[in-house]
DNA sequence: ATGAAAGCGCTAACAG
DNA sequence: CTGTTAGCGCTTTCAT
């Protein structure tokens, strides 16, 4: 593969038969430059096929004009069947699209990974940096803060607040207790629920939900707990079933898990809903094409992204009144499961 | 957001007392410096929070460390409930992250972002390009490998052959006349296809593989052409029940559109396979999920991903025996609807 | 083994 | 309106 020789801005301005500094301003669209002067740089730049090195603009102006989204999960976790990371990459996409950036996604599910995305993005790669789906405290967010990179979380960052991360969240408390005063509604008494991850702030504050509301209504609670996968939910059902076999409603903190929920249900022969019902958290395609369709607390995830992107974008143009935290509201949405 | 000052490779000569080729050297990893001396610079590093500046880096060794997957969808696409995507990029982070290189995904779904991925890669932002899923006989491949820039396609590209790019592809050929020649078997004998997108090679080559195989059988054909999604499933399921009511098999390009022609199909009353048998390709989840589950042909997507990043990662590293292409083999999966 | 010096390609004052 | 000049932060000969 030959590396033939790129032409630089030099080529270019002596081509035209101006100067450097010229052959920028028209690159860069300038106003200020005479008519028949761009033209003739224009040619210029077609004829020999020019393009700006971005490094060296980078060099100068400190800008890449690329913004980071930071998975910190395996690529065979994020690009699974579960729907929530593609959403919120889809908002992101569409805010960044329309601000004429590029998306840089990285993973970072290994300990390598980790530091390989931590120098990248203090290596000054990119203007801004999103994190999506964190686990327990992560420093990376406050040390590319502290390194004056603009950064935003999607999820409230569980840091000790010593340097605080705007971040965007959905009203997770809020929506769980929804559904399970929905199923104390029903009559359900004997509701479980499976829990997500306690290492990370959605699978606290939905465990935190379900545990108040109970409370509240004088019920006893019993919790298992899963890291969101469908295949935890399977497990963490069968566990269920064998320590409390007379349940009569499920609380699952994910549509993944729910899913799996449901099909270790099926197994052990329960009705649904007639036996067990089971409500969800996500609103994931999942939920509506799973037998039955299943009742679920919807966030609004492209919404997160959208919001995250909006908020560095905001940041790196040192706006004045960027938002630095929003909590997004949740719903239920009750459909054959419950 | 203050950009605090970020400190450079000078300041870290003067804090340890050397110069700064020096520190270079240290950072780099350098064995012809003395260890006093190293622990020195590493002590320096580390109290001043150095980073090296990759644009400063790479405006020198003209590396940047990181390679592109382009995939020319909207992310709207990329990030549906269709896996084939995220396979792909499964595969290709398997081998980058091993590689260590950092990956940027880019979409170019529009025509605004296609030029924008156009320039950043032309910009020298990345060491090497991947493409997949490519429509029509797109110019941009073949434009950067012009300009030095490693690049190898998953999917045959269709560009007239002036300047060949490697490619990964897998036997779309083989795999569709081994389903065809499934049915065949079974005693169908009215076979429509619900075909894919015509400017797409995997879409022209699966309907060239039921054409040959059904000529071959001396049966008539019947097609009707979707885009690979699940909506246009149902809609071409649709026309092929109007136009042809006795049909008795279908071989569907995608397992995308092989589930909306099922739904299709159970619409109108038919029983599968009793009625109707169906046949997809890919073999993506959806077609295990489905009811009842999915025959189909089954690509192995990850290593499609795989093959592609040791290809370009072999043409950066500028190895002298990297293959050019590859075509993967395919294989009938048959359950439970043929 | 270490330092001095010369750029990499570009932008941004500052003059003119 | 255009050209001159001075770096941006780093690597890399070439001396020493």
């Amino acid at each position: 593969m030959v590396t033939r020789e790129r032409p630089t801005l030099e080529a270019v301005a002596r081509r035209a038969g101006v100067s450097r500094a010229t052959v920028s301003r028209v690159v860069n669209g300038s106003t200020t430059v005479a008519a028949t002067i761009r033209d003739a740089v224009h040619r210029a730049v077609e004829e020999l096929g020019y393009v700006p090195n971005q490094a060296a603009r980078s060099l100068v102006t400190q800008r890449t004009e690329s913004i980071a989204l930071i998975l910190p999960e395996t690529a065979s976790r994020v690009f699974s069947d579960d729907l929530f990371f593609p959403a919120v990459i889809r908002g992101v996409s569409i805010e960044l699209e329309a601000a004429n950036k590029q998306l840089v996604l990285m993973m970072a599910g290994s300990a390598a990974s980790h530091d390989r995305v931590e120098r990248y993005a203090m290596a000054g790669h990119v203007d801004g940096v999103m994190f999506a789906s964190m686990h327990g405290a992560d420093p990376l967010p406050g040390a590319l803060a502290r390194l004056g990179i603009p950064v935003v979380c999607s999820g409230r960052p569980m840091t000790p607040a010593e340097l605080p991360v705007p971040y965007v969240d959905v009203d997770h408390f809020g929506g769980v207790a929804a559904a399970v005063r929905h199923l104390v509604a029903l009559g359900r008494r004997r509701i479980a629920t499976i829990a997500g991850p306690q290492d990370m702030v959605a699978g606290i504050d939905r465990l935190a939900g379900y545990r108040t509301t109970l409370r509240q209504a004088g019920l006893a609670e019993h919790v298992t707990v899963g890291d969101f996968t469908r295949e935890s939910g399977i497990q963490a059902m069968r566990r269920l079933l064998s320590e409390q076999p007379e349940l009569d409603a499920v609380f699952v903190a994910s549509d993944m898990m729910a899913h799996g929920a449901l099909q270790a249900l099926k197994e052990s022969g329960r009705h649904i809903p007639g036996d067990v019902a089971v409500i969800g958290f996500d609103d994931v395609e999942i939920s509506r094409l799973s037998d039955p369709p299943l009742s679920t607390v919807r966030q609004p995830i492209v919404d997160m992204g959208r919001t995250m992107a909006r908020q560095v974008l905001g940041l790196v143009a040192e706006e004045p009144d960027v938002p630095t935290s929003v909590v997004l509201p949740t719903e239920l949405v009750v459909r054959a499961t419950a």
